[in-house]
Formats: C-alpha cells, structure tokens, sequence
DNA sequence: ATTCTCACA
DNA sequence: TGTGAGCA
C-alpha cells in the first residue's frame, strides 16, 4: 500500500526528531550506527528521517526506559537480598558464639577428661 | 543557523 | 552518553 511509501518518506530534519522523540541528537545517531534506522540523507549529508524512523525510536526508548526501570529494581532487590544476607550472617555469628560459650563453660564445669570430650565433636 | 564526524581534561 | 572542535 503507499501508507508504507508515505510512512518511509524521508522528510524530518534531526531537530524535529529530536523534539518529537525528546532523545538528544547523539542518541539518535547513536541508535542509527547501531543500525535501528537508517535515515536518508540529503546532498549535503544531512540526515532525513521518516515517519517509520520516528516509530522505531519511540520503540527503543520504551526498551530503555524498561530496562532502566528493570535496573533499578535489580537494585533495590539486591540490596535488600545483602541487607537480608547480612542480618543471617551476624545472627548466625551470634548462635557460633554463643555454642562457644557454653561449651567453654562446660568445659569448665564438667569433670570429663578432655579424651572422652573428643567423643562429643 | 544547523548538522556532521570525530575524539576524549 | 555528553560535549566541544572544526567543517560543510
């Protein structure tokens, strides 16, 4: 159909992407080298963008906006995952010492020789 | 005035 | 990705 003709029709100069997409001029260029679109471009190397070029960056930068949400609930999960970790650890130091402790005691108290202690390990 | 490529105190 | 340089 010629809506697909009309739709890669370049005509939009990069200041015009820019403010419809709100990316900076180096993103674009960017997302272009890493081949996502491929702009025309005029006699004097300028970039023309088409409306297909327009849809495709809005659809990479939901991607990136997902992935930086994505990130940042990677965090804040690691985070409470080492928060989590850590509180395990010092509870488990805790219990360590204190069979330290009352073996100590026992050790102390009891009237076994250490030969038969050995028995208990 | 705009955009382009290239390079990095 | 930002940004400034030097061109076209």
């Amino acid at each position: 159909m010629r809506s697909e003709v009309r739709k890669s029709m370049p005509l939009l100069s990069i200041s015009v992407v820019m403010q419809l997409t709100d990316l900076t001029a180096r993103q674009i260029r960017y997302y272009e080298e890493q081949g996502f679109i491929t702009p025309a471009r005029t006699a004097g190397n300028q970039r023309k963008f088409s409306l297909n070029d327009v849809d495709i960056l809005f659809d990479i930068k939901d991607l990136v906006d997902d992935q930086m949400n994505m990130a940042s609930v990677r965090k804040i999960f690691a985070m409470r995952a080492q928060q989590k970790q850590e509180e395990q650890d010092n509870e488990a130091l805790r219990r360590m010492m204190r069979e330290e402790h009352l073996r100590a005691q026992r050790l102390k108290t009891t009237s076994i020789r250490q030969g038969d202690l050995s028995r208990f390990y």
